[in-house]
DNA sequence: CAGAGGCTATCGATCGATCGATCGAACGTC
DNA sequence: GACGTTCGATCGATCGATCGATAGCCTCTG
């Protein structure tokens, strides 16, 4: 179906903003992609600023939507961060314009823009922390500076977005979970190699992203 | 020592090209900056872009004459690998302005001041995929997507230069040392744990930037 | 049913500001 | 007086944003 105008600006200004970044792409830019001039943009947006803000909101609610969803209920940790992670990395990997935008340009950001987006963030990291924190209490997690490892695993998985193409060797599934188990022997998991719910992620991602996965 | 207006400019276009991107500054912002006037830019620059791309050459060039410095005379992969590891974290810790250059705005330069660029981070990257390879050939390392996995780690190590901070609760010692130990996990290493040779890895660090590590 | 009025969507033209870059001229030092 | 440095002034181009106007469509009214 054909999208329509308010969905065109959308989807330019996320495929511009991640391959030339904000300041690189023009107004003009955003027109032509949308095919739009330059003046219909605004009937559609507030600033550029506002366009930039309105994406990462979206972005980050639905990444945090459905991390909440994939690990409902809480359980066991080692079952929860490789959920997180495999979610993490399926949406990296079907979505890499949009997570670029959200990972890259935040800085861009005006400080009463962007605090509202950090906390989206520092929300979702939550959800990591707890997992990790949890694992560790519970013994099942041996690593010596859990924050810190947070990070990394966490810059490991966004990382995704930079390199992957669906045109590589390696399908989605064996992507989430692969790095599931990168995820979890950095971790120093003990117990026996967990089993990710693959079919679960996907469905969310399905149905969040509106893809077929 | 005061800078000359030489090293300046640089250090200008590193900080506010890191912080800010490359389309992100202006050439005002650069001149106000290194404490020049506009005009006075160009007496030691050519374009804006011929800036970026000397400030990419020589960043990847001191970091790949480091790497082959540490892992000169090849040996134990695992070893190998850890001092990569270790290195790249100390690199991007201790100069994260420089490193976020490198890595956020290469796509911003033209193909032809692009290409060289790329050249040089594939010289460095074939040096980590060649101690992973090694290692799994050697069976030390026991992962199943050895490529994919260079890339996860690769991205692992880099996110330190976007968010370490050294008045943070861990030394650069223990930092370096952590991630080596991430990354042995996650490649599977199925020998004692490896001891990293920190103390060279901080000598070459502070040899090539110039800094006390 | 005719048509007046309002609402949505679109555009060409253009605004003042800023962009990257260049010019010619003035310093100081040897 | 030649050379390395520095600058104010300014160039044409492009920036983000706004203007008034137009065309189509739906609703209300008489």
């Amino acid at each position: 179906m054909a999208l329509s105008s308010r969905e065109r600006v959308r989807a330019a200004a996320v495929k511009l903003f991640a391959t030339k970044g904000f300041h690189g792409t023009g107004i003009r830019d955003l027109a032509q992609e949308a095919e739009l001039s330059s003046a219909s943009l605004y009937h559609y947006m507030g600033t550029k600023e506002d366009l930039l803000a309105e994406i990462m909101h979206t972005a980050l609610n639905r990444l945090l939507d459905a991390a909440r969803e994939a690990t409902a209920g809480g359980g066991d940790p080692v079952h929860r961060l490789r959920t997180l992670v495999a979610l993490h990395v399926l949406a990296h990997a079907v979505g890499p314009a949009e997570t670029r935008v959200v990972d890259n340009e935040v800085d861009v950001l005006s400080p009463a823009a962007r605090e509202p987006v950090v906390a989206l963030r520092d929300a979702y990291e939550r959800l990591w922390a707890s997992a990790i924190d949890e694992g560790v209490a519970a013994g099942v997690f041996r690593v010596e500076h859990p924050a810190v490892t947070r990070l990394a695993l966490l810059e490991m998985c966004s990382g995704v977005a930079r390199w992957y193409s669906p045109r590589g060797p390696l399908a989605l599934d064996e992507l989430a979970e692969h790095y599931a188990e990168l995820a979890s022997r950095a971790l120093g998991c003990t117990s026996a190699p967990g089993v990710t719910d693959l079919r679960r992620c996907r469905e969310i991602v399905a149905k969040e992203w509106g893809v077929s996965v």
